[in-house]
DNA sequence: CCAACCGGCTAATGGCTATTAGCCATGAGA
DNA sequence: TCTCATGGCTAATAGCCATTAGCCGGTTGG
């Protein structure tokens, strides 16, 4: 029945999956980004992929696993690119504008993991590695910016708020970004990256 | 069994609620807050208030009721502290000020409804009234930057973007504070005035 | 004193859901 | 050609849940 089209290099550029289970995980990141992950039923999932709901399990291992997954996988991309980033740059005003850029340029890039993720931890069983993963990535804005700080390079009041308000900002791109809309990935993140350094009283 | 304590005045100052219907929509605040809508049973909000659940329904009307209630509630209460802390004020940086502060107290002290606030409008079976609410609120900020860019006061590259990034920081609010933290909610409404400020390039 | 209401309760009702069991067609490899 | 893994399917399992129906004890206004 199903007529299996070899798979092309290409295809996962254009956000075609490589195979069965790349577009369920797809289809639930999507489903879970619109629905919430309690209203979205597998039935939901495997209709998005041409196939019953059952079925589905011949592929994954149930819908918790989908959702732990996809988890994992958002932070640790975030990590990724946070480390790529600021690998190897000292000055504290050139890290922290790349830190911002990376996080803006991926709540942009990859909105939906980054919705579910933020709105759907209280659904994890097992949200401990989670939450520990995402304590390190905000500990890494607060820390270089206490560092700017000492270094009298920016002057905050509090580098825990200055740490949370530049985060909250860059997430908040998630709820409204769409591609094709005034402003392209780059120039989002370069502006945001210059209303941190404002924050931090570093705007030069 | 239930012996029915008469209802002083101090009650509810003590974040006790005068009735039966009141302790109920508190309970359901908390539950939805904690667990998410779909995943807080009718049983549950029974159980906080010591009755079973279909004993609820001598109270309130519905589930979806309660949420839509709570929603709306928190709309009013917003949009009114934020009319009532710009009203009169015309200068653009004091205006701007007074309405993050608004913001940021709003969301320390109602943190629970702005949580689920955010978190919950897909829950809501009819959200076109809050989601229209919360237009009008959004526009009010971002025409408010347009008016200081154009008197020279501000100076920033999108009002959009500064008025989201405002907005956002402060909604960021409602997801660690807790009273007897590092700082009260005035001092958090005054920082986050004076990084607003730093937002928009005004930060005399 | 008593009738009616209030506000509990338990027992349906009607529906939905994740997951498992077991069946079957297809196609590929031996 | 035969076998068997693959990946569909439907039916069954084992719940859970919002809401309604109907019962009943206590309180209270008349």
């Amino acid at each position: 029945m199903k007529v299996e089209r070899p798979h092309r290099p290409g295809d996962v550029a254009a956000g075609l999956p490589a195979d069965r289970a790349a577009a369920i995980r797809l289809a639930a990141l999507r489903l879970f980004a619109a629905q919430g992950y309690r209203a979205t039923t597998m039935a939901d999932i495997g209709a998005a992929v041409g196939i019953r709901g059952p079925s589905l399990y011949k592929h994954v291992s149930g819908k918790q696993v989908l959702l732990a997954e996809l988890m994992l996988g958002t932070m640790d991309t975030l990590l990724a690119m946070h480390t790529e980033a600021v690998d190897g740059v000292t000055d504290v005003t050139e890290r922290l504008r790349r830190a911002v850029e990376a996080h803006v340029r991926y709540h942009a890039r990859h909105r939906l993991e980054a919705f579910v993720g933020n709105r759907e931890i209280g659904s994890l069983e097992q949200p401990g590695r989670v939450l520990r993963l995402r304590s390190t990535y905000e500990r890494g804005f607060r820390e270089l910016i206490e560092r700017g700080v000492a270094e009298g390079v920016f002057a905050v009041r509090s580098a825990r708020l200055a740490s949370y308000s530049i985060l909250d900002m860059g997430m908040g791109v998630a709820n409204w970004f769409h591609d094709g809309g005034e402003f392209s990935v780059d120039q989002l993140a370069y502006q945001y990256g210059d209303l941190a350094l404002r924050i931090v009283g570093r705007d030069g």
